[in-house]
DNA sequence: GATAATTACCCACTATTACCCATAAACTAG
DNA sequence: CTAGTTTATGGGTAATAGTGGGTAATTATC
């Protein structure tokens, strides 16, 4: 049986799950397939710049450390940078019914009870309190026309 | 049988624990999983640039002081940045159950009376005082838009 | 050199986590 | 439609992590 499976590499989609009395997330089955080898089944969760959490693969996280292993140490911007990038960073291994553990913290600043809201973003992957997205999506994520534009300029001129 | 537990050879995330009434410190069993074969069980602590303490690994602590030979023993402000870097610096082994006992001196220059948060920075490790790494947060770190873009800018450049 | 204080080395208990097996629903292939 | 497979979810059990404390060995103090 060849793996008929190939196409996208990329997270996208979204996914409704709840979270069993253990603390366990299911990770969809698209995503963990869409993992490199590479990354040994690790996704790597961490803060969101909003509140949610956000989930990279092993490879992904690496590159990040790279980046952030050039930063001075002597530096205290640089430092703080570093801390509060790597901070709340934790490699999950899925388990064999692919399901995470996701750490208390992280669930307890992105407002997380008992559902949630997985996003594939192509490179990353956001988890979401319902609610929480309901009320970002009428709020902060609205775009205006100024916005989309400058943003379609960005893309175009990098 | 070969350890497949490969993954994550860095520190990442953050730990809260208690100093007992023996002066021990628990190191996270994960970190503690991360230090390589040669590093024979050992971590050196010393004083950190902020009001912290700061553990390397035996291997980085041994980088860290190749660098430090580079120095000349002839001009002062070179002697003194050796004194400074060296004078600190504790190798300290942890016990079957993984703790450390860390001189007092630290924890005094550190703050640290009974509460810690241990917190991974991908090749070193941070001991703080809870109130004073929150102390920090809301003065020292606080990084505005522009510095996250400066640094960001840095680590993608070179 | 005797005694006190400190440190190193064990052993024990509890909560949490990792690992395994089970089941029902959803999906695929023929 | 049906049988086999995959996916999502639940739960049992063994192993590990974190914590506390005892005692012998070492070091310091007088």
């Amino acid at each position: 049986m060849l793996k008929r499976e190939m196409g996208t590499k990329t997270f996208t989609g979204e996914f409704r799950y709840s979270i069993d009395a253990k603390g366990r997330v299911n990770i969809p089955a698209k995503f963990r397939k869409a993992l490199p080898d590479t990354s040994e089944d690790t996704f790597v969760v961490t803060r969101g710049l909003d509140e949610n959490i956000v989930v990279y693969s092993l490879d992904k996280w690496r590159q990040k450390e790279e980046e952030l292993l050039k930063l001075s140490s002597i530096k205290p911007e640089h430092r703080a940078f570093k801390r509060q990038a790597t901070r709340f960073a934790t490699p999950l291994k899925f388990d064999s019914q692919g399901r995470v553990a996701i750490p208390i913290n992280l669930l307890q600043n992105a407002g997380i009870e008992k559902d949630v809201v997985i996003i594939g973003m192509i490179d990353e992957i956001e988890i979401w309190d319902p609610s929480i997205l309901e009320r970002y999506e009428e709020t902060e994520f609205r775009l205006d026309a100024e916005d989309i534009e400058a943003i379609d300029n960005y893309t175009r001129s990098s």
